[in-house]
DNA sequence: GCTCGCTAGTCGTTTTTGGCATACCCCAAT
DNA sequence: ATTGGGGTATGCCAAAAACGACTAGCGAGC
């Protein structure tokens, strides 16, 4: 009406939602392709745009301000409203059905998309899109999902990929200075990386292996299970995370789980899809890949 | 997940908006505040972006294909989450509310925002966030709006602006072409252009001047209603047309208006607001100024 | 044919973007 | 106290993007 009004780019709300999930710029230059300093530049000048610090820099990492929640909550839906266009454009066009695939942040890094190429080799005549969060406003279904779930639910067929094989580790130097605990209650002197909303807590550690009320020494908590791992590995404490996600950590050493410390959990990671759906071609090569890939994770 | 995805830019999303609103590059490229040839451009890459052309190219003015009625769509809404943010966040701050007006394009483009930087000139502390659209994802609910109708909804205050007053408008070249008609039954030759969504209709004006099942020799239909006096200006035929909105026009001779050919519609601009809200300082001050202004149209 | 309104393209200029390198900060270990 | 590691922000520079002025070409109307 007066000019064009001056918005964050979408590189920017990229950059917001990066940061925001990895808890730096460092971290959150990886995923987004771009160096540390760009990412440094963008989210400074999105700071300029929107009046304000969008997140505190804490020891911790990144934390959100109020007015950082608000752009984030904001940048998702228009992130969001772009990747539904091209979704539903894709959706429109003859030829193999492009799938989209919900896929949580650390399933797709740490297993799922270092695998992918595979897929897209054999396959290349089919495009997937992979979206790692949900906004209210979505307008387009995802094809499947990946969840850590204990079981579908009733009204979605789901297959199990791994999960089960939870293990306690930490970074070698950890361990050691923990005095290389061999069991749970001498593990207790350290501290216990946690994300509150995954199943993965020292209590259920503790009663897995037949203890009660034996506590941690201390907890640190985090706002993204990504940044539970990067802790771990940076040595701040121990985290338990399924084993499938951290193979190649396991082998190469820069993580360790001594005696197999780590219990059986009733979750696991499922490709899950609404039910009563006839799978396309493309699902069903994607399925049958998938599960081929997952049962080479042996838990 | 691997690497930025590459979306239409913000200025690209205003400028499909603008185009799909006006019809055209060279219409569009006035409130955007940008030449005919960066928003021809910036069309161009977002269909070189989105896989095909978003409008076709007809001598009526661009019209949107289905893959360019997706993109509005979901434009709006990355929009709106846009402008929801930037308001909520001017919300939380002290200071003078500030004020959120929905505003139909054509009501704020002829008659609002030639005069608002009176508004903001006597009042420079009140910020005011205009919107032209509604987007079924929005958050952030207008403090007012201006809108076309009979009369406000019984859980709304409104005030009546003008736009009873219904004139049979053309450019004079136009007029003059169809053989300067005296009456409406002579002006039944011309070409009729209209916006289907709006109450200006050539029935009605047949109607109200005592005549019955007088057909107009030919309607041309447009999406937005600035099209419809686009058009009349271009001397492409007949309009009717709110005399408040058209002031200045008439009063230059680029539209004419012998006989004072119209009719008396029962339907006007009226500035609503929800019932019951307290209003802000800001709220007052604009209304006044408001009610001032349209006072002064004397329709 | 001429005029007008339109779209899209060329060219030159300006602005923006991103990477490399680096200064600086904080924390933990020695 | 020093060192090392991880982090953020900034300067410099090159490349890319954006924009306006100008213009070619098209279609419609006279």
């Amino acid at each position: 009406m007066s000019g064009r009004k001056q918005f964050p780019s979408m590189t920017a709300l990229q950059v917001l939602l990066a940061v925001g999930e990895r808890g730096s710029t460092s971290a959150a230059a990886e995923p987004l392709a771009l160096s540390q300093s760009a990412v440094s530049k963008q989210l400074i000048g999105l700071e300029d745009l929107i009046g304000g610090p969008a997140f505190q820099r804490t020891p911790n990492g990144m934390v959100p301000t109020e007015l950082g929640a608000i752009y984030i909550e904001h940048a998702r839906t228009a992130i969001k409203a772009m990747e539904d266009a091209a979704l539903k454009v894709a959706r429109l066009k003859p030829g193999p059905r492009v799938l989209r695939l919900q896929v949580p942040p650390i399933f797709g890094d740490r297993w799922l998309l270092p695998r992918f190429v595979q897929f897209t080799e054999a396959h290349p005549e089919i495009e997937v899109q992979f979206t790692t969060f949900v906004s209210k406003t979505q307008t387009e279904i995802p094809d499947g999902n990946v969840r850590f779930l204990v079981a579908p639910a009733p009204d979605e067929e789901g297959t199990y990929l791994f999960g089960n094989d939870i293990r306690l580790v930490s970074a070698a130097s950890y361990w050691e200075k923990l005095g290389n605990p061999a069991t749970v209650e001498a593990a207790a002197r350290g501290v216990m990386l946690e994300h509150p909303q995954t199943p993965f807590h020292w209590p259920f550690l503790v009663q897995a292996n037949g203890l009660h009320g034996l506590e941690v020494r201390h907890t640190m908590r985090f706002g993204y299970y990504t940044m539970v791992i990067r802790a771990a590995l940076a040595g701040q404490g121990m985290a338990l995370i399924p084993q499938g996600l951290i193979v190649d950590e396991l082998a190469a050493g820069r993580l360790v789980n001594p005696k197999g410390l780590g219990y059986r959990s009733d979750h696991g990671y499922w490709f899950t899809k609404p039910a009563n759906i006839p799978p396309s071609e493309s699902m069903r090569l994607f399925e049958q890949w998938l599960h081929a890939e997952a049962s080479m994770v042996k838990d």
